[in-house]
DNA sequence: TCATATTATTGTATAATATTCAGATATTTA
DNA sequence: TAAATATCTGAATATTATACAATAATATGA
């Protein structure tokens, strides 16, 4: 068998999707091209990025969400976003905000479980010289990309 | 004139969005009917939960973003979920997580500007009786949703 | 091991949906 | 207030998803 899954995973995880105009037309009670051209400008305009899938996490190995504080090295600290763009190569890191307070970047990582965390925090303190990374696990994910859990 | 945008972002938010099938079948290079039944597969699986557009959110009017991590009220300790199944009706409120450490709630919160953010803080705390919250601001958002910013 | 059931793949036909286009209407600009 | 520009919309067309049926692969279990 072809194992598809992964690969589509990856693709949409991103993107390779698309609005459903005549389900919105029929929602809005306006017609369809209307709310094709509304759909279009937003594009056009660079106000809508992506159209992507939400996935229930755990189902695709994913199921260990971390929150990492991180000081960069002292090396980098005038310039995080450097890091912050290297970093956002990996599909495992969901988020990367340059942040206030005590830390300047703040990650929000995806992994099968703690295992898989741990060598990924390994592989990048080791890559980008981290000076400190401080973690909090998430138990239990209520609503994630604007959409409830199940 | 309709004003049809913000109506449009509020459903594309959370889904009205659909997979392009002909498109993936392209990329991978596989029969259109094979991946079709393949996101079948995962729909039916609940692998997948929503599909949704990814938004610049400077540009509908939701360009600040703040980390905040709660301390509910000791009679809601025990059982932080219900407050966070409340929130998670606020449309300004991108994530919510049950975490580890100091405190038991991590929101993602996005608004227009600090203004708005503060008057929302204010409405919650009040409602939910929050002990603590703390706010981290995310300066500059490098990747957000798995999708790296422009 | 081998028969049987289940799951996965795929081409063809069809249904649903997006897109183009052109004309009308509204809004902005000068 | 006239001209330019942006938005709205129906009708025609192009594209895409879906249903179906045949085939192939895998799993099940006596």
């Amino acid at each position: 068998m072809k194992n598809i899954e992964p690969k589509l995973v990856e693709l949409l995880k991103q993107g390779y999707c698309t609005p459903q105009i005549s389900q919105i037309a029929k929602k809005l009670k306006e017609p369809g091209t209307t709310i094709h051209y509304n759909i279009k400008k937003l594009e056009r305009d660079k106000v809508i990025r992506s159209y992507k899938a939400v996935f229930d996490y755990k189902k695709i190995d994913a199921g260990h969400c971390t929150y990492v504080f991180v000081n960069v090295s002292s090396e980098d600290y005038g310039s995080p976003e450097k890091i912050a763009h290297e970093l956002a190569n990996d599909p495992r890191i969901e988020s990367i905000d340059i942040c206030t307070g005590d830390y300047e970047l703040l990650l929000k990582i995806r992994t099968k479980d703690i295992d898989e965390y741990y060598s990924l925090m390994k592989e990048i303190i080791a890559k980008f010289k981290f000076s400190k990374a401080s973690s909090i696990i998430s138990l239990n994910q209520v609503k994630s990309e604007f959409v409830r859990a199940a």
